[in-house]
DNA sequence: CCTCATAGTGAGGTAACCTCAACAAAACGT
DNA sequence: ACGTTTTGTTGAGGTTACCTCACTATGAGG
């Protein structure tokens, strides 16, 4: 008997945020066997892409603050994905790095991430789907 | 001089979570200056458009648990802009209104979020909007 | 070397959710 | 009519993912 959700004449925002909850529970299912948060696979698909980088420079890429990042590290620390050690450039600084288990789950998380993406835009032809990927560049800049 | 983000091959996942983010924020700023939070704020909308209802109703409404909404509504009340009374048809439930204030809130929210999505979604021409509308609309289902 | 900026982190806080259990009141089965 | 089950709301307490502020150690510029 529930109506769950206000239809009409909602606005754009509206239906982003819908979209955007749907996601983000798929995403949460998806993560959840592989026992990451999804703050964690983000860090882990950064370093995936770059490589060992500094705490700070971690941030930069998470757009989060350094504070925060310090958590995230720590998370994914006490898993053995990453380890930190003293950069040998600058001692105040920290590089972070994937250790082969955290490769092994960055490999993990971007095949579950693929098959996610592939069912919840299944509804989406190639069209549309390259054409909301054209949008949302737009609207992130 | 930060890089700050990961352009080139990121799916559409993670353009949609940027673009959530840059969203996100601006609704913050939005909202603030009105002395309410983003989850009150869709509460009150909800109130506007379908008028008084029970707790539990708004919970549907909202997509969050009961218990939940009695915090969101705590803080509604406080603030003056609803009111609780009891549903004459069933003594346990209780029914949640606008006050006078809440609704001259709620028109305040109702233009400075479509202040906010035209400065959003202005990069965007009319044919854009209407497509990107089209297929959030398909993927929310 | 003295001052100022920078990298990371401890302490503590917040918002927005959650579950679980309690309690009252209603609805149902017999 | 009456015991059982369900329902509506809320107290207690937890989680997640962020935040700011202050502190320490180190680096860099005058």
């Amino acid at each position: 008997m529930k109506h769950a959700d206000d239809g009409r004449d909602e606005s754009l925002a509206e239906v982003f945020w819908s979209v955007a909850r749907r996601l983000r529970h798929l995403t949460h299912e998806t993560l959840e066997p592989i026992g990451i948060t999804p703050g964690q696979s983000r860090a882990v698909a950064v370093l995936m892409r770059h490589g060992v980088m500094r705490l700070s420079e971690l941030s930069d890429h998470l757009r989060i603050a350094p504070r925060s990042t310090t958590e995230v590290v720590d998370g994914l620390q006490e898993r053995g994905l990453v380890e930190r050690r003293p950069d040998p450039a600058d001692r105040r600084a920290t590089l972070v790095a994937l250790t082969r288990a955290g490769q092994d789950v960055g490999e993990a998380i971007r095949t579950a991430r693929a098959a996610e993406a592939d069912r919840f835009f299944a509804d989406l032809d190639a069209d549309d789907r390259a054409t909301l990927a054209r949008i949302l560049r737009t609207l992130k800049a």
